[in-house]
DNA sequence: TCGTTATTTCACACTTGCGTTATATAACGG
DNA sequence: CCGTTATATAACGCAAGTGTGAAATAACGA
C-alpha cells in the first residue's frame, strides 16, 4: 500500500480527485491546486512527480505538454486493503475481549472516555 | 479524508491492520511493530497517538494497559472518498480526450511510455 | 509499601518533505 | 529563427515528522 504513502497529502488527493473527473494537463492540474492552495507551479510539479513515483497516475506528452491519468491499478490494491480492514466490523467480538474478557469489563465503563480525552489533549 | 494523513505512514498502517484482527494493547502493538519496523516502543506509543488523533482508532484504560480500537468511521468516509474516485473508470472517455482530442491522439503512441520513464527516472 | 510493569511525555537530534525562486528544456506559433 | 508557453529540475531554507533515551505516571502484585 504504498498509494498510501502518496495520498497522505491534501494537494495529492485533491490532484487525484480532480483526474478521477477525467485526464488533465499538468498546467490545468497546477492552475486548480495553486489556487486552492497557494502553491506554485514548480510545488505542484513536484507532488505530480510523487503521484507519478508511486504509479498513481502516467504522464504522456502531447506536444509541449503533458497529459496526466489516473492509474486504476493501485486504487484497486487500496481498496482491497481497506476491504480486508473494515472486514473485522462483521465479527461482534475480537481477539483481546475473548482472550482477557474477564477484569476487563468490570472497569471500563468507571475510565475509558474521559481519561481518553485527557490524554490525546 | 484526513485519515490518509495518518495512513501515510508504514507503521501505523500495519497497527490499524493488526488492530482489524481485534482490539488490542499498546505494549502488544508496540512490541509488533518494534520488531517488524525496529523502533522503541516510545516511537510506536507516538505513533499510536497520531492515530489517535486522527480518531482511527480510540484508547480505554484497563489498569496499567491501554486497549486500542479501531473506529469504524473514519473507515467508512475512506471509502466513500475511494469510491468517488474509482468511480471514474465506469467513464468510457474523459473530459481533457473530449475537449482537446484533435491533435492528441496523433502523437500519442510514439512518445507514451519512454518518455515517461525518462523523465519520471 | 516497594519493586515491577505498562505507557506516555519530554527534550533533543536527524531526516524528510514541501515551498520558493531561478533556470533548463522543449515544442509552438508566427 | 524568435519570443512565448508548458513543464520539469536545481539549489536551498524551513517546518514537520520520526526516532532515541530518560523520566514521569499510574496501577499491580506480593
Amino acid at each position: 500500500m504504498e498509494a498510501l504513502d502518496a495520498l497522505g497529502d491534501p494537494v495529492r488527493r485533491r490532484m487525484v480527485q480532480l483526474l478521477s473527473h477525467g485526464a488533465s494537463t499538468a498546467g490545468e492540474l497546477a492552475r486548480a491546486v495553486g489556487d486552492e492552495f497557494s502553491i506554485s507551479q514548480p510545488a505542484a510539479s513536484r507532488h505530480l512527480r510523487v503521484l507519478r513515483e508511486a504509479e498513481l497516475v502516467t504522464s504522456e506528452v502531447d506536444g509541449a505538454r503533458r497529459i496526466y491519468r489516473l492509474q486504476q491499478a493501485p486504487f484497486d490494491e487500496l481498496d482491497d486493503w481497506l476491504s480486508e480492514v473494515r472486514a473485522f466490523w462483521n465479527h461482534k467480538l475480537d481477539a483481546l475481549e475473548t482472550e482477557v474478557a474477564r477484569g476487563i469489563r468490570a472497569r471500563r465503563l468507571a475510565d475509558t472516555e474521559k481519561n481518553d480525552n485527557k490524554e490525546t489533549h
